[in-house]
DNA sequence: TGACAACAATCGTTACAACGACTAATATGG
DNA sequence: CCATATTAGTCGTTGTAACGATTGTTGTCA
């Protein structure tokens, strides 16, 4: 069992380290994930970034967040939150204001469409990521869980 | 110990599943130590992309590969091998050459400069790697690795 | 108070990722 | 052996990620 993705890439020498192992196993397992769920996403046009703001605003509610807590907040790094709210509110998912005390601040909030995305949304993503996973047991899921979470530790 | 994710992002809601946990945190954390090696490779002005081709391509060695090759080993999936391959051909770091039998197929091999830019990144992402990961111990670390491949199984 | 640092968000630009259509070369099956 | 499918790679286009510079606003302290 060991040594998997040596195999596949079919590289001749081994990997210097264990951990440089990890690190691509890491990159290219999240990657083999992720790619799955884009096919969902791509079903209405929305890109992993903007389905994760949009999941981010809903989690807020009514309050919403400004744009640096959407930031971060986001699974995956973006360095450009205007560009991709941008593109958000053009579609009508949520709202801007400015309404703060703090006049440089702007408040972000998922609007009705944008729940209703989301809504449309839930099922199948929660359906995928089971169904991705379902041959690992819970005990072994939970025991990946606190190794990644270890691994994102500085 | 449980949902430090959960924590961070501080949403009000519980995730919907574990499964569905172990995703968000897989993909985020990933992505935590991907920007880090970032960081190293634009010191030389390479994509991540760009470094695992000619990783990839280092480990062929003197024979090469075609393009098709070089993407089923690709780390992260690209749709698009002909221009990140135009791109490394333009900056000198490998050669092109339609020399088999089969007219159809580009053999790509790195050259001279390309091997010497990946010596001079081996150690600083070596480094990187082992420090990151430095406070999981072998044993978690054999374990974390199992569960990956694991994960990434169909 | 007034100069300056820090911060929130935006914008200009460049390069690249993604997708699909396309060309050329090789296999396949009646 | 020809028509068709398949395969390898390329290219046109669109949208967007990344980076840095910039604008407007608030905090800080000499």
């Amino acid at each position: 069992m060991s040594s998997k993705l040596k195999d596949e890439i079919k590289q001749g020498k081994p990997f210097t380290s264990l951990e440089s192992e990890v690190f691509l196993t890491l990159v290219h397992t999240a990657d083999a994930l992720a790619r799955g769920s884009e096919g969902i996403l791509k079903l209405v046009g929305l890109s992993p970034a903007q389905y994760n703001v949009l999941r981010i605003l809903r989690g807020a509610g009514e309050q919403g967040l400004c744009c640096r807590e959407v930031a971060e907040r986001m699974i995956t790094r973006d360095p450009d939150i205007t560009r991709l709210v941008d593109r958000l509110e053009g579609r009508g998912l949520l709202t801007r204001n400015r309404d703060g005390k703090d006049r440089r601040i702007i408040t972000v909030r998922i609007n009705k469409a944008g729940q209703k995305i989301l809504r449309d949304l839930d099922k199948p993503m929660e359906a995928y990521n089971r169904n991705r996973l379902s041959h690992i047991s819970k005990g072994d899921l939970r025991k990946l869980l606190a190794l990644l979470e270890a691994a994102r530790e500085p």
